[in-house]
DNA sequence: TATATTTACGTAACTGGTTACATAATTAAC
DNA sequence: GTTAATTATGTAACCAGTTACGTAAATATA
């Protein structure tokens, strides 16, 4: 049994790089075959050097996809032996203006025969194949140009964590994780005020029975984030989003998103036209979802919290 | 334009390598992702570690294609981070048996949603190719592990080169090249001997005219070799193949077996039953070719020539 | 049983690339 | 016309692998 058939995807790297080295691996093996004195590193520099013009050492790196100290190097070891030679540009004292030797040259005739039958060993190899790794590299080049791996597994984990993640109705044995997980943000950032414990200790008396609502996000089954909707008292606003609070361990999985949403969803399902909210700008990451999910800033509203200083609101 | 569509296959291993490089390059920042503090070039042991049995160095090299030197570093690393134990064999001195410690346990615990995430992104990736990398990768490595690229490049040049050779029937304006090519040869292991210059400054009155057959073989219009069929006065024998002699400024291009065989062709088309041939063994390549050709060794003719300690047949 | 060969493994040096950093020349901006 | 930013380049240090080599232990052989 093969070890990469065991190990999956997660090996692609090290798999490729194997093969990489396999196929480098002839390379210099082939030159000798071909009578030519270069190094395998040296084609891609050579190749664009090829057609006579003289051309700068970050042009070359641009062109066949290496740093500039590669090439710079090689463009030494190639110079050293007297296949290229470097110019600095009179219009532009910076420039290295690097091009083939006549013995470079020579070199591009040479290296003809090997071309086409290298070519052709590796079509003839192709040829044997019903999958074509040219294309599949040329495929995956522009998929990862697209949008990089990194990313790619950063939403597949977003992905399945959210799956874990459920939005559910108050219960009173969630009472605890409302408390706990408010005051534990409350108090890293402020201190916790009166009207604080009122609503914490009692969500049923100030905020359910009022015709509020609280919603809370479950982890894996564990109370992590809770929010509420408040019932206001006021002409302009149906209610208030309060007392939203997401554990820090769970951080990177938009619960907070996801909550919000929730809430936003559960008053439009009421008949709420507004939603306001308050909240203080050191607490950027708040701020930042609030406007994500649509809220807009406010002014001249009275509030009984010392901790406000910015006010928002929603039109559903 | 991109610069592999230009340069073609040649460059296939910079191409894989850019690849590789360009799929590594996330994979540091994907272990951090999940919070699990190994370095990516530690997957491939520590996978094979993974079941709980403890390995020998050579065996995990072996097993997910390193050398050995490279897992003897990669599990120094790990032991570092207390990841795995080392402990000398009790039978067997000389083995460092590696396993994981119960901290490295955890990990194949932590890691296994990162596995899940990983794989469904590439294969993902996959879905929106037409071209399967993972299994083009697969019939490379198969088909690689059959013949090397080297020697398919190797075969692709023989097969090219030897479209450049024909072999054709003596004429005056080859005698020439007839006599320099065998006292090149003749000279460099033995003395030109008088039989030699008879032979080789008339051959049309010393072979041709006495019913034998000189082929000359031409590269790229030049000619590199030359071998006369010579009648035979004798009845067990039609011809003598002699005169062998091939340019070594052509070696490695087949010439002597295709020259050889045109001759064999040719006796045959002249209804002969049997060829005969003297040589001697130091000329190792020669023997060696006449044998391919299917010549067997004889004893107890005479011959003129000093040189000779080898005699062979071919029954066609 | 002494000796030669094979095996396991570590260390050192090399390879073909990289990133980080320093410097000089040019160009842009006030 | 200074000053700041950008560009071109070289050098140094690093990285993940390799090969080459040396040593010790185990095994085969005469």
């Amino acid at each position: 049994m093969n070890f990469f058939d065991t190990v999956g995807k997660m090996a692609l790297g090290s798999r490729l790089r194997l093969l990489t080295d396999k196929i480098t691996e002839d390379a210099a093996a082939i030159y000798k075959l071909y009578d030519i004195d270069m190094h395998p590193k040296w084609f891609p520099v050579f190749y664009v050097l090829s057609n006579g013009a003289a051309k700068t050492i970050t042009a070359i790196a641009k062109e066949i996809g290496h740093s500039h100290p590669s090439v710079s190097k090689i463009i030494g070891e190639m110079s050293g032996k007297g296949l290229v030679k470097e110019k600095k540009d009179k219009a532009d004292g910076r420039r290295n203006m690097v091009s083939l030797t006549p013995k470079g040259k020579e070199i591009t005739e040479k290296i003809k025969d090997q071309y086409s039958d290298v070519n052709n060993a590796i079509e003839e190899i192709s040829a044997g194949t019903r999958n074509d790794l040219w294309k599949a590299i040329e495929e995956w080049e522009f998929l990862l140009e697209q949008q990089t791996l990194l990313r790619r597994v950063q939403l597949q984990k977003k992905a399945r964590e959210s799956q874990d993640v459920k939005i559910v109705d108050y219960r009173p044995e969630y009472q605890q994780a409302f408390k706990a997980l408010n005051e534990q943000w409350i108090s890293t950032w402020f201190k916790m005020e009166a009207a604080d414990y009122k609503a914490l200790d009692n969500p049923q008396g100030y905020i359910l029975k009022n015709g509020g609502h609280i919603l809370v996000a479950l982890y894996k089954e564990v109370p992590v984030g809770v929010c509420a909707l408040i019932k206001m008292n006021d002409p302009d606003y149906d209610f208030e989003l309060a007392k939203m609070a997401v554990s820090p361990t769970v951080q990177g999985k938009s619960i907070g998103w996801m909550l919000g949403n929730a809430v936003i969803e559960k008053a439009r399902s009421l008949g709420a036209a507004k939603i306001y909210l308050e909240s203080n700008t050191i607490l950027k990451p708040a701020i930042n979802l609030y406007h994500k999910l649509g809220f807009q800033k406010v002014v001249g509203r009275i509030t009984p919290y010392e901790r406000c200083n910015i006010q928002m609101e929603l039109t559903l």
